[in-house]
DNA sequence: TTAGTGATATCC
DNA sequence: GATATCACTAAA
């Protein structure tokens, strides 16, 4: 089963843990599809949250998180890597989930290294699309949470928060 | 532990 | 226009 637009139009808190063991899908444009399952994510909850990209305020490269639920936020981390997230909750509210890792790709940078995914995905649709998608093949992964990483400048306050979920098998 | 890399934001 | 910052990785 596909996700559709509905899964991801709830908070972010809700979605993050459901997206792991959920199956990542490329189809490159040779028909080709690369299938990984979704491992690790973190969630980013809003203007509140210090380690949210909006929480400086909204500008050109977060309008994106204010908008509709289920795009595909790409960004360019140190230079070299992408990261990919997807855009949840109610319009207007800024929060996303971030994709961390998959099976055999561990770090946000080599997922998308591996599906390929780069700046052109930025706006893209992650559900009712031809390029990427998320399967539900009913697997209900035992997960563990953690604290977020990578993010210390946004305060001891947001880096303990347990907003990371890993799936444990 | 450190270099590498470039888009973004925040200053002039 | 210039600089500082950064949700990382690979090599050592």
């Amino acid at each position: 089963m596909i996700l559709g637009k509905e899964f991801f139009y709830r908070d972010c808190l809700d979605v993050a843990p459901e997206l792991v063991g959920k199956i990542l899908v490329r189809r490159f444009d040779n028909g080709e599809e690369i299938r990984v399952r979704i491992t690790e994510t973190e969630a980013y909850r809003g203007v509140e949250d210090k380690a949210c990209h909006a929480s400086k305020g909204r500008t050109p490269r977060t309008e994106i998180l204010y908008g509709e639920s289920g795009i595909i936020y790409v960004y360019l981390c140190y230079g070299i890597h992408w990261l990919m997230n997807v855009i949840t909750g109610e319009k207007e509210q800024p929060q996303g989930v971030l994709f961390r890792a998959g099976e055999g790709y561990n770090g946000p940078a080599k997922l998308t290294k591996a599906l390929q995914i780069d700046k052109s995905f930025k706006y893209k649709a992650l559900y009712d699309n031809s390029e990427i998608w998320v399967e539900d093949d009913g697997l209900r992964p035992e997960i563990r949470t953690d604290k977020r990483v990578g993010i210390d400048y946004a305060g001891e306050e947001w880096v303990n928060k347990p907003w990371r979920f890993i799936m444990v098998r």
